[in-house]
DNA sequence: CCAAAAGTGTTATTTATACACCCATGT
DNA sequence: ACATGGGTGTATAAATAACACTTTTGG
């Protein structure tokens, strides 16, 4: 949308109104699956309130006035991941999840959060190292969580539901799995979120359709790890 | 999630660190189908920028870091739905949309939105007055949209967009008609939201599945305005 | 009687689900 | 050779889509 000189000419008398304003934090629910479990990646808190509690990574985002605005939503979510887990920069998958805003939910001041869902690939996994103070530590999501600072363990709810939902619909799943993939690890994927099993044959089905729709393409090699070597696949990322 | 001794100790003497706050509102995408019509609520600006432009309903949310941490997003959205617009309060179906904190996307100063659709009954439309100062009006999604001031546009796409993905996988359908209505409305609806037309006998078979499920009940009465009276159905919310 | 919308039925095509079976390979 | 997971085929049920047909009313 231009502005026009009204615009203009106002812009240059306006001055912030001292309305109160809450502090924005950017929350992420990083999630991978490692050995067939759908894993969760949550720091420790080294400050109070909720000191030595388990906490999703996240930050506050950094924002201005003046000439610079400061950073985008996207952007704060992007920084948070790579200073406070470890991860390389641009490797993740990553989508807004949901916006938490209910008075009280930081005890300190009025805090608003925007939740970002991070699918991470299982062979960059291990890269998570945490921050230079704080520990960061993949928990499977089914099997003994801790209990989360804050309303983490809610927005944690929201993304794994979210995710859930995503996984039939569209293809996020392939985020989830190396660069190169077997269709049974893609199928590892499934039933690890979604908690049950698939049928080998049904699901490969499936598979094949999304193989003429031209979403995968095959690779070049073959799994070697199990019994009888499997055909490889590439997810299509770039759709015409 | 509780707070321990060592918690009330720290926020005794916690003093909110002066670190740059966005401002932070709520905007509104609020539809109904009219005339077999998706409508899209709008208001006129009447201050810079964009004076005279027409825009989402919205605006700040309240908040604090006192005892009271001020409004809920939920009950921002609704105040501004019935402030901005005059419909009546707590009638309208409310969904979390998305947030959009693009840098510069408000020329005056940081702001962050929290976008919500709302859903409105076709006989609650007229009710929709305006501001005292500003106009506000429905408007044809699909023909005749004027050019909406900051960002407005993208997020009515969003909005747009999320309604008809919703629309066949969830009852969302069922905020767009009156509280008692025939299959050709509710048909009517999904055609003006989808843009297509919807074969008669198949959509009644859809529709029969919902019967059997218990999402909706015959209602008394039969509906009079076309050749044939028409069976009456409601919407069952309470699911189980 | 007739136009028009309400409502029913038929058929073909696709998709989901369950499950039986063959294939290739490391041990 | 054989156990095991990779890979294929088939039968049934259910959902989707196209479309012909009957019913009921107001004019």
């Amino acid at each position: 949308m231009q502005l026009t000189p009204e615009d203009r000419a106002f812009l240059d008398t306006y001055e912030p109104s001292d309305f109160p304003r809450p502090s924005v934090t950017v929350d992420l629910v990083v999630f991978t699956v490692i050995d067939s479990d759908l894993k969760v990646l949550l720091v420790q808190r080294d400050q109070p309130p909720f000191r030595t509690h388990w906490a999703l990574p996240g930050g506050f985002v950094q924002v201005g006035d003046g000439a610079s605005q400061g950073e985008s939503l996207e952007q704060a979510a992007e920084r948070e991941l790579v200073t406070e887990t470890g991860l390389p920069q641009g490797r993740s998958y990553l989508e807004q999840l949901y916006t938490f805003g209910r008075p009280g939910r930081d005890p300190r001041m009025r805090v608003i959060t925007v939740a970002y869902t991070a699918l991470v690939r299982p062979d960059l996994a291990p890269l998570v190292a945490g921050d230079d103070a704080a520990d960061a530590r993949w928990f499977s999501v089914e099997h003994g969580l801790p209990s989360l600072a804050f309303d983490h363990a809610e927005i944690l709810e929201k993304g794994t539901e979210r995710l859930r939902n995503k996984l039939d619909y569209s293809p996020v799943g392939f985020r989830l799995v190396a660069e190169t993939f077997t269709i049974a690890e893609l199928r590892g994927v499934h039933e690890a979120v979604m908690g049950g099993t698939y049928d080998p044959g049904n699901f490969r089905r499936r598979f094949n359709r999304m193989l003429s729709d031209g979403l995968i393409e095959l690779a070049e090699g073959k799994r070697q790890t199990s019994r009888r070597p499997a055909k490889v696949y590439r997810f299509v990322s770039e759709l015409r």
